[in-house]
DNA sequence: TATTTCTCTTAATCTACATTAAGTTTTCAT
DNA sequence: ATGAAAACTTAATGTAGATTAAGAGAAATA
């Protein structure tokens, strides 16, 4: 089962000797799933970590009118969870689910916690990937309200170049927080001028 | 001077030996500020982390009209940073500032970085920490997309009852992503029905 | 290869919230 | 205490983007 990705990931930013590698790869989990299969539903306790090895999965809320808005995209080597539910133990808001099939590892939170437990350098590699991905968030806010539709799309494209065109627009104008008839409109119009 | 609330802050996740404490008692840094004084300014280089232990900060972004978005308010016993600046070392998008008479506690990124390697229990404080602000950034992204302006200011005074009496309005309204004008109007016509 | 099911487009209408402006009240610094 | 500066309110008008609807093209599954 392919956890090179995963390896190599980690490598990044700290080196498991052997022992400590081995010891990771003896938790791992591995699995395949279709497009549009679900594998965290609202609801449900996000107890596992899940990284991404080929694919992309992405993480959606769904609001009262059943409209859904896609919060993450995790193409291959990227990490997927709904944060608040694995750290509190509380029912997810987020759903997870395959935009094509796609192949995915995942370490259950109980082995995750001994892992950081036994390997600081584990520890210190989720210290550090966890500060990016505030950051990442921190700035997505801000964007959100200080910019607008035709800016955030033009992010996007820049920050994702890969996801623009593979995915289907209807998510990217999620992503991005507008109807996928306004995003249509939108980069037509734009066009012409 | 007073760093009772920091180590009480750590203490709730991690027990630090008393050489432990001794350590990293001896790379805080001490400051007061005036109300309105800012302590990071877009542009700058967001070199150090900060933890509030009197008084009530605030981080904010400025758009192209000059309009002032609250990203964070951080009042004693919470931390706040510019975090891609603090990461990557990249300028400061983000101004930090007193929205009253403050003290507060600061962290060089070098000791920083040093605390995290000599200590793995801060480290560990600091990953845990971490994915809780990652958890609140995921759903503040989620609600500022699903929820009408009511609902999140609901929402923000069932979260930060505190800050709610103590706020001006004004930066509530800029925290939950409207105009004075509006939420006045929201709140006073509310009243009514 | 057919047919069902998505995805994209266009266009008319609608609405939550912004903008502008001006007056009032509260707070702050001297 | 007093003047200046913030903070809050009210109201008229403006707009980015939503909603609704319906047809056309693309792609998935049988």
């Amino acid at each position: 089962m392919d956890h090179n990705l995963l390896l190599a990931g980690i490598a990044k930013y700290v080196n498991l000797d052997a022992e400590e590698q081995e010891y990771l790869i003896s938790v791992l989990h591995y699995k395949k799933i279709k497009r549009k299969q679900l594998i965290l539903e609202e609801g449900d306790i996000n107890n596992k970590v899940t990284f991404v090895t080929s694919g992309c999965l992405r993480s959606y809320a769904v609001d009262k009118n059943g409209t859904e808005h896609v919060l993450q995209f995790a193409p291959a080597g990227w990490w997927i969870t709904d944060m608040r539910s694995f750290t509190t133990g509380q029912p997810a808001r987020l759903n997870i689910d395959a935009i094509e099939d796609s192949e995915y590892i995942y370490i259950p939170k109980a082995n995750f916690e001994e892992l950081n437990i036994r390997i600081p350098k584990f520890e210190h590699y989720n210290r550090v990937i966890g500060q990016n991905a505030l950051a990442t968030y921190q700035h997505r806010q801000i964007d959100n309200v200080t910019l607008s539709a035709m800016e955030r799309y033009a992010n996007f494209c820049q920050l994702y170049p890969s996801l623009i065109k593979t995915l289907p627009q209807k998510q990217v104008a999620s992503y991005i927080g507008v109807t996928p008839e306004f995003l249509s409109k939108m980069l037509n119009t734009m066009i012409v001028k």
